[in-house]
DNA sequence: TTGTATGCGTTATCAT
DNA sequence: ATGATAACGCATACAA
């Protein structure tokens, strides 16, 4: 048990072979016999001997590790689809390097110019800005593969996945109307001049109401304040102030679903009793909030999976063409819609 | 705009000097002359120049990278807790990976391993298991920085930062006595006969209600069914069944808690009406929860910035002597104990 | 089946 | 201040 840094070349002596056939059996390469392959094994066990994974990619070009960057890690929704897709790619042995883009442009062109400083071999990239976009274009030229979540790339130059956000908002707002909402508020994000995830909800949630003959209001289109919980808390504040008769939200996501419960709450009115409110994810949380929220419900495993899929398929092939998937779902109901 | 792979040498070519010099440039080394280090800046930009991180670690042994290793990366805490850490090294030139350990030793372990194999160059590790210990001893000897947040080493022999468990718990429950609550449980984890997070915490509840001369009601100790929400909810359910006349309950942890006031409210147990309830940790979303939830609030700020000093001057000084700090705390009053 | 030579892209050392 | 050379540890290509 020697310390410090044994290298293969150690084990090789140890074992009485070449190099090369201590890396034939660690790799299961070519056919080695299976006394030397015993040597081999017993003398890495001896020494403790750990590859060197720096040399090893420098020498593939392959790492073994591929990017997933989120906006931020401490949100629950990428939190727990961060765990999914560590799951799904350990299943195929990859290993995943979570990074933070920060919801920023900034961020999410860094994240593509770390991963190919760090070697990662492909990168899952959730996008929020189309501003990243450009650079993106300029990076797969170099050869990264990259799968984008969210925000779709209006070029459709990219593998990508994508939630349910039209039908999933439509459904969401459907079952409003099938509650006997009659005027039901939507509280979407910032721009909505670009398709962007907020667009997408919000186009769901009107053409459920047009289908319903339904007139959407404009009044009834609330911005929420920040994308944060104390943002949608005071949008809260705002629909609980606004006389506008509302009786039933369509958030734009659970985070955003369970800030305005909260800001209602503190304006005392009670879900579902005086409002009706439905999120967008299904996020841990929602089923053990009080009330608990009811929301779309995407199919986490599969986006997770077909994520995985993606981009080992696009490291695999480079110049396949790109595919484009869409998560199934389901309405869950739950108290805050009871 | 050259495309695939831009080595030093090519920038070197470019810029009509020789690699080292482009070396130099990018790691601000030696003293270079104003115009050669413009001409290899100017090369870098035209080129597109991507320093190869496995060609830099392979040859100088150090990657810039340290690995996060957390249990779950879906867990509000950890999630929240590694945004903190990401961004403060970040801030000291480093790069953050954040891995995935499950909670459990082989997890913990492999995380360990996994960090030497991607030649991190150390490892900030929320141990919950003291059965990982043993390895963790084997590998810094065999070099690789660590430092250890949650679980102590009793033989003291890691860096290590930990929560405020006894204070905190202390603290807790102090605040419940003084609002007058008279059968105070306690909901905690499973084992306790080894010193654990779930240990010390439990010590802190039974430390304050000797020191205010109650004693402790071993029926009052609920173990929660299984470190998740479900698990909490349905130890809510058990406090609330109980007949045992429970006036508080501090929970182990936050998530618990939600778990728990869930569990309670599908009896009909209102909080803090019938039953009050802190939490420990502050996680994001104990604000927004209804009823807002108090909470020991231990500085999460401090315990990233620190982990990350930690494991920088262990990097720096790796025979130095173990340190050992313990957060500072708060108790956050809000509506679960008002 | 196994071994030898070579080079991946970078940096440490030494020389100029 | 800058350059030449070697070496980090592994895997590809080829030879034996």
């Amino acid at each position: 048990m020697k310390r410090g840094k044994i290298t293969m070349n150690d084990v090789a002596q140890l074992a009485g072979v070449s190099t090369m056939t201590v890396s034939n059996v660690i790799n299961d390469r070519v056919r080695v016999s299976p006394e030397a392959r015993e040597r081999v094994l017993a003398a890495i066990r001896e020494s403790g001997y750990q590859i060197n994974a720096a040399a090893r990619s420098l020498r593939s070009g392959r790492s073994g590790v591929i990017g997933l960057a989120v906006p931020q890690v401490g949100n629950p929704y990428f939190g727990m689809f961060a765990e999914l897709v560590i799951a799904e790619a350990r299943r195929h042995g990859y290993h995943i390097a979570v990074e933070q883009t920060g919801a920023v442009a900034l961020g999410e062109t860094a994240a593509v110019a770390q991963s190919r400083r760090l070697q990662l071999d492909g990168l899952i990239l959730s996008l929020s800005t189309a501003e990243a976009e450009s650079s993106l274009l300029q990076t797969t030229e170099q050869g990264l593969p990259i799968v984008v979540l969210g925000e779709q790339d209006p070029a459709g130059r990219f593998d990508h996945v994508s939630a349910p956000d039209e039908a999933g908002a439509a459904a969401a707002t459907a079952h409003l109307v099938d509650l006997g909402c009659k005027r039901i508020a939507v509280v979407t994000g910032g721009n909505l001049d670009r398709l962007t995830m907020f667009t997408r909800r919000y186009n769901g949630y009107r053409t459920a109401l047009e289908d319903r003959g339904i007139r959407p209001d404009p009044k009834l289109r609330f911005i929420v304040d920040s994308l944060t919980r104390e943002g949608a808390r005071s949008t809260g504040h705002r629909i609980a102030d606004s006389g506008l008769g509302v009786d039933g939200v369509v958030a734009l996501n659970d985070i955003v679903a369970m800030g305005v419960i909260r800001g209602l709450r503190d304006r005392g009115v009670a879900v579902p009793d005086d409002m009706r409110v439905i999120g967008f994810d299904d996020v841990p949380a929602a089923a053990y909030f009080i009330p608990s929220l009811s929301t779309v419900s995407p199919d986490h495993e599969w986006k997770a999976a077909k994520a995985v899929e993606l981009i080992l398929s696009r490291i695999e092939d480079p110049l396949a063409p790109p595919r484009e998937y869409t998560a199934p779902f389901a309405i869950v109901r739950r108290e805050s819609t009871a």
